[in-house]
Parts: C-alpha cells; sequence; structure tokens
DNA sequence: GCCAACGTTGGC
DNA sequence: GCCAACGTTGGC
C-alpha cells in the first residue's frame, strides 16, 4: 500500500471543499505535470495521502483517500492528462508545517522538503508514520 | 510582490 | 538533440 501527498492552494480547493463533496469525492483534476500524473496512474483505489495547503499555511491538513483509478481529465483538453477522484477521510489532530517537516531530521528526504513544486508525490512509509506522530494523529471529518 | 527552481517549448 | 527563452509554482 503506497502512500501519497496532494497539494492545493487553499484560496482554491482546500481540505474543507474536499469534504463538502462528501464519499463520492471529487477528482484531482488540473494537474498539468507529467511526474505527477504518472503518480497518479501508479494509485490504487483505497491508497491514502495527506493533503497538504501550499501558499496559505504551508501544512499537511489532513487525509484523503483514492477512490477512483486514473482517468481522463474531464478539464483537460488532451485526454494524456489523467486524474484520480479523491475523497476526505480525516483531519489531522495538528496540522503538521512545512516548517515543522524541514527541522525534523527524518524527513530530510522528503520530496515536499526538496521539490516543492511537484504538486503530487509519493510518501515512504516512514515519512506517512513521522507525520502522523508529529500530528498527534487523527480526527474524525 | 518578488524571485528561485523547475519544466516545457521551440529555434537552430 | 541541444539549449535559450519562457511560463508556472510556491516559498519567502
Amino acid at each position: 500500500m503506497a502512500y501519497w501527498l496532494f497539494k492545493s492552494e487553499p484560496d482554491v480547493f482546500s481540505f474543507d471543499d474536499l469534504i463538502a463533496k462528501g464519499d463520492k469525492g471529487e477528482q484531482w483534476d488540473g494537474v498539468r505535470n507529467y511526474q505527477a500524473r504518472n503518480n497518479m496512474r501508479a494509485m490504487k483505489v483505497g491508497e491514502r495521502g495527506f493533503f497538504y495547503h501550499s501558499n496559505i499555511g504551508k501544512e499537511v491538513v489532513g487525509i484523503c483517500e483514492v477512490v477512483a483509478p486514473a482517468h481522463p481529465d474531464s478539464t483537460a483538453d488532451d485526454p494524456k492528462w489523467e486524474c484520480v477522484d479523491l475523497k476526505a477521510v480525516a483531519w489531522v489532530k495538528t496540522a503538521v508545517t512545512l516548517d515543522d517537516a524541514k527541522a525534523e531530521p527524518r524527513l530530510a528526504e522528503m520530496i515536499l522538503v526538496n521539490n516543492s513544486r511537484l504538486s503530487v508525490q509519493p510518501v515512504s512509509d516512514a515519512e506517512w508514520q513521522v507525520i502522523l506522530d508529529m500530528a498527534g494523529g487523527t480526527r474524525a471529518i
């Protein structure tokens, strides 16, 4: 079971917005980057990822789950751009900020810390656990 | 609002 | 196929 991280600017699409979509979730559209798309192609239904607020907050705020495998992005004019569907699963108890992650030696290799521009990225099992611990676990949405 | 980092495009 | 120019992202 792989873990992931999804970035969004909260004034465009926040974790609250994803919660509002309910169990059916919402397609993670708008990605126009090959690396990010390839990461989504590798996802399986049921896999989970962190939801990260970029620009405003710069913190991991929640956990989401893949509810549909990669399919063409309906907002793209070229079918080569694909996306998965996501639903919200839980809040983290305490948001983990980018500063927190940078200050944690066990996260030194994390893509979030090293490549700020990749919007959909894999997270290792170890990194997943470290961030969950830093967040003090989760709470219900 | 600025700018560094990165990815993509297009001329050669 | 290289590389300069350009556009975009996202931290500061």
